[in-house]
DNA sequence: CTAACAAATGATAGTTTCTAACATGTGATT
DNA sequence: AATCACATGTTAGAAACTATCATTTGTTAG
């Protein structure tokens, strides 16, 4: 992370970083499968999928991926949100790593589904399911991505909070439009 | 595509594109910047960012949305459809076209935004525009991969719409839940 | 018809990511 | 003290690009 903040990540090999680490690129490749590993290890995925399992089940479908996601963020700890934000400058500015975290969003959508998916399977269900997950994991991503652009200084649990409301149509009041914190 | 087909995505290299197509491989290079960009050549953002100001503008915004995306589904020749059935099955398969198609359609939600922003920007029109756009993108794309899941035997626009109609609240019945067409 | 000019193509060499095969060392268990 | 698993190193190589320069092709002007 270091090197990719200071030179940037396409001009950064990882031979630099093998180097930095005082290994050997093979060794860098055997923890990482991918150069972009090095920045995107996301292990947020399979936590969402379980806590929506434990929303109550009578809340309709979107309020309940709301509120998990909403947990989630509210999980963070605040050295959690400063390496997210530092992950998230890098991964903004870089078109590769973009579209290996989008590609890591729709693996998120498949868990979410995959979790909430009856048994014998029911196509219009898991339809509907697809169509909701993908709708409040849009508006999740505008919310970290405003908060990025914003240099974390709203909040972001906030932030979510309002753009999950949009997209559920309960739309409420933008959080504190200027007053900031931290 | 045909090459891409036969042998799959990663097992062709692009001196066998070049090959087949009795050129260079720095010629493909020169006429593709990449080798996704033989599959995804996307050129309908600038056409929904275009059809989404002719919209009725008393309408609520998700409906703007809706209405352009929906139009642009019902643009598409037949044949049109086939190629893009094609390019779906393979980038639906392939890890690296689905990354970069996902960033097409990022970008796509970035040309939607510029298109309806006002013109002294106000942070909070954009937050919510970039939400919406995001919501009904993740709905279209819903529709547009169930469709290639099912080999385009249910219809397009039906789909979309349905799908559309989930996230815009007005929550519509299935369409034809087996009849299908093709 | 030819000369000249612009554009497309080709050839070559190089960098970078990533894989495969095999060798080496190191630490824990028996 | 011998052995075994495991992390690491070395080397060779494929494949996606990039840069540079030469060559061809097509088009237009004289």
């Amino acid at each position: 992370m270091r090197l990719f903040l200071e030179r940037g990540y396409d001009a950064t090999t990882v031979s630099d970083v093998a180097a930095a680490a005082e290994v050997s690129s093979m060794t860098v490749f055997r923890h990482f499968p991918t150069k972009e590993d090095l920045v995107l290890s996301d292990d947020y995925d399979p936590l969402i999928a379980d806590r929506i399992k434990s929303q109550p089940p009578d809340e309709p479908l979107m309020r309940r991926m709301a509120a998990s996601l909403l947990q989630g963020v509210a999980g963070l700890s605040a050295d959690d949100r400063e390496l997210l934000l530092a992950r998230l400058r890098l991964t903004l500015a870089t078109p590769a790593l973009r579209a290996r975290q989008l590609d890591n969003q729709y693996a998120t959508q498949r868990a979410i589904v995959e979790a909430l998916r009856s048994d014998p399977p029911d196509p219009d269900q898991e339809f509907r399911l697809w169509v909701s997950a993908g709708a409040c994991l849009a508006a999740a991503a505008a919310a970290i991505i405003r908060w990025a652009e914003q240099d974390g200084r709203l909040d972001l649990g906030e932030l979510m909070a309002y753009a999950l409301a949009i997209v559920t149509g309960e739309d409420g009041n933008p959080p504190h439009p200027s007053p900031g914190r931290h």
